[in-house]
DNA sequence: TGTTAGCACTCGATTAAGAAGAGTGCTAAC
DNA sequence: GTTAGCACTCTTCTTAATCGAGTGCTAACA
C-alpha cells in the first residue's frame, strides 16, 4: 500500500491533532476538517490502511488513532523539508549580550524552553580546535602562582599551581615570555611532544613550572570536554499528562538534574539535516529514560571552530514544527552574536 | 494544661510513626509502643489533650492523628538542643578535595541529598569582607585586556575590559604595580574614594584604565552577591506523597530549577541555634511554595570571615533528627576541608 | 482518680456495578 | 469510491455499597 495525497493529509491532520489536543483523535474530528469534505466512514477506512502500514495506532479498541513512532518520524522528515519562516522577535533578550558564556547559555535555554514550553538544554561548545591566545603566570605566593590561559574567543580559565620553591617576579616574567612565544597561536592539539622538550630545555631548571603550566593546559581542557550542561524549563514536562505520572516525571526531572546522561544523548550522532537538527522520537532516543518523550537537538556554531549543541526535550506529540523553526531562529540569533564579537 | 512527661513520649512517639510512615497514626499503634503500657484508651485520651494543646491535629474525622506545625516545632526545638552524635563515614567522599569551589559544592549538596533523601541545596560563600590579593592586567588585543582579580582563599574573577587606545606592555606592567601596591590587602568595602582618587591621580592619562578595572572590581563582587545556589536531588521529593502531586511537585520543582527564590529562603534570618542552624516549618517558611515543607538551612564557615548556608527541603513529616546530625557532620566536613588549606 | 474495655458512630477509601460516551468495523445502499 | 447506519467494544465517569481504621463516650474496675 502506498501514502496517496489524501491519506498524507489525513495523517498530518492526525498528528497535528493531536499535538495540540494530547488525545487520541477519532474519525468524526478528523471529518470535520476543514479542506477535505469526506465523511467519517471514508475516514475510518483510511485511519485502517494508516494503521496497517503502521503510522498510527489505537491505544485501545475503541479510542481514536495516535500517531506511532514512525507516523511522527515521517511527519518530522517532512517538517525538517520545509523553510525557515516566522523569524520570532526573540532578538531583543538575546541582544543584551552578556560577558560571561555561562549566562549567555542558560539564557539561552531559558528562552528556548519558554518559547517552546517543552524542556530544553543546551551544551557548553567544544573547545579543543581552539588556538592559545596566551598564557599569563602570576605569583600569589611563596607556594602558589596562578596560571590564567586565555584562548581565541576569549575564554579564560585559571588555575592555581602548587610549587615547592618560591619564584621572583623576574624569573615569572621570563617563563610568561617563553610560554607565550612558545604556546602563542596552537591549537590544544598542536602542542605535541616536540614543542613540549623543546620549552623545557629552554626553561631550564624551571622545566618542572613548565610541566605544571602544560598540566594546568591540558586539565583545562580536560574539564572543558566534560560537556558543561545547561537546562531550563524542566518543569514544563508537567504540562504533559502522559510524562507527568509520579514516576516517569520523577525520572525524567533526575536526568535533567544529573544532566550527564544527557551528555550522550547531545553528542550522540544520528540522523541529521544541514543544519545540523537531528531528531529523536520515543524508542530512537539512546536514553532509557526518554522512551517516552521526543528529543530535538541542533548543532550551534560559535566561530573559530567552537560548537555546541542546544535541543528540547517533550513529549511524542511535539510540535515538531515550531520546535525546528524556534531551533533556527535560535541558531541564527547565537550566529549573529558571535559573528559580532 | 501542661505538657508532663507522659504527654511528651506520646507526642514524639506520634511524630517518630508519622515520621516513618507518613500516615496519621492511631492510638492503637502508639499503645502498642514498647515503653508505654498503656491502652489504646488511654491514648486516645492524652491524643485528645494533646489535640487540645495544639500540638497533633486530625486530618479528618476518623483518621489517626498527625503533628501540627506546632507539634513539629516542639520536636524540632527539642531535637536542636541535643548533642551531636553518629557522625557518619561520610569522610572519604569529601576528603576526595576539588579544585573547584564549586565542584565542591554541587558534592556536597548531592552528599546531603543522598544522606537525607531530601532535596538538598547549598549557597556559595559570600565575600564581602575578603581582601584583595593582587590584580593582574594583561594585554589580550589592541582594544582588550584582561584584568584577572584574586582574593583571600584564592578566589579568582576574570574579566575581559575594553579600551579605546591600545596599551603597551610596559604601561601595564606599570599599571599592575600601581594597582597592587593600592589595593593590596584591603577588602572590597575598604577601597573607599580616597583610594580611588589617589589612586587614578597616580594613573595620570591611564586614569581611565584605572576606573574600569575598579568597575571591574565592583562588578566581580556584585556578580558574586547574586548568590550561587547549588541543589541536588530535587526529585527526591517525588518520594513523599503529600507532595508529588502533579501540582505541588511542578511549583517545587520549579523552585529548584529557578534558584533564585531559593535565596531569600537560604539568607532569611529567623530562629537559628549556636551552630546557625534554623528550621521553617510549613507556615513558617517564607516562600508560598514551600508550604507543605519544612527547610532546614545551616550556616557553614570557610575560614576568612566567608559564609554560606547549605539546608535540605523536604516534607514537614521531615526526619529533624537525621538533618540536623548530618547537617552538622557536613558542616564539620567543610570546616576541615578549609581548615587545612 | 486514673485506667481500661466495650460499643456506637464517623468518614475516608475501596470496590462493584451500571450508565454514558467515544469510536470503531462492517454492511448495505447510493 | 463514498456514505449512512448500526451493533459492538472498551474506557471513563457516576453512584452506591461496603469496609475498616479510628474516635469519643460511657461504664466498670483497681
Amino acid at each position: 500500500m502506498q501514502l496517496d495525497d489524501r491519506k498524507w493529509t489525513i495523517l498530518k491532520a492526525i498528528i497535528k491533532t493531536y499535538l495540540e489536543t494530547g488525545e487520541p483523535v477519532g474519525s468524526r474530528t478528523i471529518s470535520k476538517f476543514a479542506d477535505l469534505n469526506l465523511s467519517s466512514a471514508t475516514i475510518r477506512n483510511e485511519m485502517s490502511d494508516l494503521e496497517e502500514m503502521g503510522l498510527i495506532l489505537q491505544p485501545h479498541t475503541s479510542a481514536g488513532r495516535i500517531p506511532s513512532d514512525a507516523g511522527y518520524r515521517l511527519y518530522v522528515d517532512y517538517m525538517l523539508e520545509e523553510k525557515d519562516r516566522e523569524v520570532t522577535e526573540m532578538k531583543e533578550l538575546v541582544l543584551q549580550r552578556q560577558d560571561k558564556m555561562e549566562l549567555l547559555l542558560k539564557q539561552m535555554a531559558k528562552l528556548l524552553a519558554a518559547n517552546t514550553n517543552y524542556a530544553a538544554m543546551i551544551s557548553g561548545p567544544q573547545y579543543h580546535r581552539t588556538k592559545l591566545k596566551f598564557i599569563q603566570l602570576s605569583i600569589v605566593s611563596e607556594t602558589q602562582i596562578l596560571a590564567v590561559i586565555v584562548a581565541e574567543g576569549n575564554i579564560v580559565k585559571n588555575k592555581m599551581l602548587q610549587i615547592e620553591h618560591g619564584l621572583d617576579q623576574k624569573t615569572i616574567l621570563e617563563l610568561n615570555i617563553l610560554l607565550n612565544s612558545a604556546l602563542n597561536g596552537l591549537t590544544l592539539e598542536e602542542i605535541n611532544l616536540s614543542t613540549i622538550s623543546k620549552l623545557k630545555e629552554q626553561a631550564g631548571i624551571h622545566s618542572e613550572v613548565v610541566n605544571r603550566v602544560l598540566d594546568a593546559v591540558a586539565e583545562s581542557i580536560q574539564t572543558e570536554e566534560e560537556v558543561e550542561i545547561y537546562t531550563s524549563g524542566a518543569t514544563n514536562i508537567f504540562k504533559y499528562p502522559e510524562l507527568s505520572s509520579s514516576e516517569k516525571a520523577s525520572e525524567l526531572i533526575s536526568a535533567f538534574e544529573e544532566k550527564k546522561d544527557l551528555v550522550g544523548m547531545i553528542s550522540q550522532d544520528g540522523q541529521t539535516d544541514e543544519t545540523g537538527i537531528q531528531v529523536y522520537i520515543g524508542q530512537e532516543s539512546p536514553l532509557q529514560t526518554m522512551q517516552d518523550c521526543s528529543v530535538v537537538t541542533a548543532t550551534y556554531e560559535l566561530g573559530e571552530g567552537m560548537y555546541g549543541r542546544i535541543g528540547v526535550i517533550g513529549p511524542k506529540r511535539m510540535d515538531y514544527d515550531k520546535v525546528v523553526s524556534t531551533l533556527r531562529t535560535l541558531m541564527a540569533q547565537l550566529d549573529q552574536i558571535f559573528k559580532k564579537e
